[in-house]
DNA sequence: CGTAGTTTTGAGTGCGTTCAAGAGATGTGG
DNA sequence: CCACATCTCTTGAACGCACTCAAAACTACG
């Protein structure tokens, strides 16, 4: 499970680029694009800049030194990740998907100086990680496994979900045991709870990640 | 375990006092006393204030509606608490002994327009607060009840610790029930795995609540 | 001194794990 | 384009860790 990857590591060798934002005064702002698997950031790595997800999907995690892992955060476009702390990262990112990220400056997260909109913004973002984390230790505590799977599968139909009929169709760009390291939970306990789900008519596999849910109540219900 | 509480809700009900804080233009705060078991917010209120903790030891949690709890954190003195998301609290927060907290307005960790200083370090106790739940996260999602207790243990003792002799003394002020809402277990494993430190002569407790650690390393160790 | 809450200990159970294997998907080089 | 290797997903069987239920020991408080 995610053994040796490309030696791909920190700095800038994948693609930058720079464009022009329109504003006041025009600013320049670097994007950079990855591969899937690709790896944005290492636990321990200088932290120079914070990210804005604008295409594919990220993951963060922390992986302790025996392998085990725990996902931190999925990344959809829109959100802000790379939160250091006293100038590292304490979590490494990953590509999902392929991605486009853009590229911050640190110092706007850290003070508002230099560019007061992105700032707040930055800071706004800080406040609306803290409070997806507290929802998430809830569930990561104090939950069941199908209480965990639910609420996850509740959770990527608000975000990505498209209404199909009555019904609501989504997608799973990770894999199964990038969900296990999300929900606290293993990979075949994963697979049985959603084959379990398929079973009561809850939802509907198109393909292991394509979902369609044919009953959100109880989907949400389940959640807990 | 925490049915009815006295109904000491949200608002100033609880002494304020003003004080001068000394600079360069010389500026009022709000202090503000609580006794054990009351509470300085709850889930849901609107968020005026951010706390800063100088004495004393509350509670961050959040409560599901059968009762499920799980404790966030635990404020310390030099602890920031109280992070908003949309103008609200998403957790509740007591104390847990005879505490004293510094409110400060929400508006200066919303920018730094005000008061510069303040907003600065609140922003980095924001970012210090998303590096300890990520930390937190790991523990609880893929450690053992032993592992999470002895994590637990080596936080505290690295925070609260005093040296006697070689060995480390400090003192539980939470009861089992919130150790165990914090680890995601039930009192009785906490219980049990604590008894277990005690008998491989890692630990002796003076009382339930006042804890000698006789081998650090080996706490390290088990904390994984 | 009695009552309520906290902590500890015991016995038994069940949920999610581990270990194992097969089916399905994906990608690469000949 | 197919054959082969690799990774992912699913399913089965058995185990064990932490949970539930129960009760006793200890502590704090009016």
């Amino acid at each position: 499970m995610h053994i040796s990857r490309a030696t791909d590591f920190e700095n800038p060798t994948t693609p930058i680029s720079s464009a022009f934002i329109r504003g006041n005064r025009s600013k320049t702002f670097q994007t950079r694009k990855l591969k899937a698997a690709q790896t944005l950031f290492r636990e321990g790595d200088a932290a120079r800049h914070i990210y804005e997800v604008t295409s594919g999907v990220v993951r963060v995690a922390k992986v302790l030194e025996d392998g085990r892992r725990q996902v931190i955060a999925f990344g959809y476009p829109g959100d802000i990740i790379g939160f250091p702390q006293d100038g590292l990262y304490h979590t490494e990112c990953d590509a999902i998907s392929s991605t486009e990220v853009v590229a911050h400056n640190i110092r706007d997260l850290e003070s508002g100086e230099h560019n007061p909109e992105l700032h707040q913004r930055l800071v706004m973002a800080a406040l609306k990680e803290i409070g997806a984390m507290q929802d998430h230790f809830m569930m990561l505590g104090r939950k069941s496994a199908s209480e965990k799977t639910a609420s996850f599968l509740a959770l990527l139909m608000e975000r990505t979900g498209k209404p199909v009929g009555t019904y609501t169709h989504f997608e799973f760009p990770m894999t199964r045991a990038d969900i296990a390291d999300f929900l606290g939970l293993t990979v075949e306990t994963v697979s049985r709870t959603i084959t379990k789900f398929r079973n009561s008519k809850m939802i509907v596999l198109e393909s292991s990640k394509s979902v369609i849910v044919l009953d959100q109540d109880a989907l949400c219900n389940m959640a807990a």
